[in-house]
DNA sequence: ACCCAGGGGCAAG
DNA sequence: CTTGCCCATGGG
């Protein structure tokens, strides 16, 4: 293992904080795939050790370069901001692969993250490939998802996000939207292209503009933001509160809503209004 | 038994 | 442009 320098880098925080759900604790360490890539990461205090070889691998998924002490100082001042970044500090927002990212998060509506996780699995197990050293298997292209039938990924618990999944894997794997291309485009524009796919919505697509594609003022609303966004506002429809999230938190609007949303889930607290 | 989960789509007001 | 309801499925 080689030593990567990772200082205000919280991995276990990171990880728990419903990104990404394919990772395995392993010994200290924690064992999963970026890309096709299988890593083994393991932090000892600002050191983060790594499997020879995926230093950089690691350093740009972890985001290790994100400015976080510019964004702390951006968050907003209020006593359950601040408790969030006090119990949150060194969460880093990670740099997604950006078609595993649509998908996870497609499947991801009306779901708790454990289940979630059961899915990404099921999925990588049926219609991914093997990767040696690793127990979990690479994110199924969108042409194994496309050529997929319906009852096969309903086996894996997709539910009524089957349909979805699969027309939008077809419409990736055919070229009607250009994944990669859309880095390109505008934050708008992108969100508006995302929107059209079976499945996607505000939320989600949100989701994938934040993890995916570098946009940390993004606002995925959800249950849980919704509900702290609206104890600070006082009420409102999701559309008032998206706005308010990205007129209150401005351009690092995303990571305060990260914070914001990780310590509403386990503190079970909601900011006194 | 009952409620909720990192929603979206569609029809009806 | 909003609201209501359904869509499967597992966990608390």
């Amino acid at each position: 293992m080689s030593v990567v320098a990772a200082p205000e880098f919280d991995l276990r925080l990171t990880l728990a904080s419903g990104q990404v759900f394919h990772w395995e604790p392993d010994g200290d360490a924690w064992r999963g795939l970026i890309g096709g890539t299988v890593v083994r990461v393991e932090q000892r205090g600002a050191g983060l050790h790594v499997t020879p070889g995926c230093e950089d691998l690691a350093a740009r998924y972890f985001a290790l370069d994100h400015p976080l002490e510019a964004i702390y100082a951006t968050f907003p001042s209020d006593a359950f901001s601040r408790a969030a970044l006090d119990a949150c500090r060194g969460l880093r927002i990670i740099r997604q692969p950006r078609w595993e990212c649509l998908a996870t998060f497609l499947t991801s509506s009306m779901k708790q993250m454990s289940h979630i996780r059961a899915m990404s699995l099921a999925l990588r197990a049926r219609f991914g490939e093997p990767v040696e050293g690793s127990a979990v298997a690479s994110y199924p292209t969108p042409a194994a998802i496309a050529g997929a039938g319906e009852a096969a990924l309903r086996a894996c618990g997709l539910g009524f996000r089957a349909p979805h999944l699969r027309a939008t894997a077809r419409c990736v794997a055919e070229g009607g939207i250009d994944l990669e291309a859309l880095a390109g485009r505008d934050t708008p524009a992108a969100l508006a292209a995302l929107c059209r796919l079976p499945g996607v919505g505000r939320k989600i697509a949100n989701c994938v503009l934040l993890f995916g594609y570098e946009r940390l003022d993004a606002v995925p609303v959800d249950v849980w933001i919704a509900r702290v966004l609206r104890a600070m506002r006082g009420g409102g429809a999701l559309a008032e509160l998206e706005a308010f999230s990205r007129e209150q938190f401005g351009s690092y609007a995303g990571y305060v809503q990260q914070y914001l949303f990780h310590h509403a889930r386990v503190s079970r607290k909601l900011p006194a209004s």
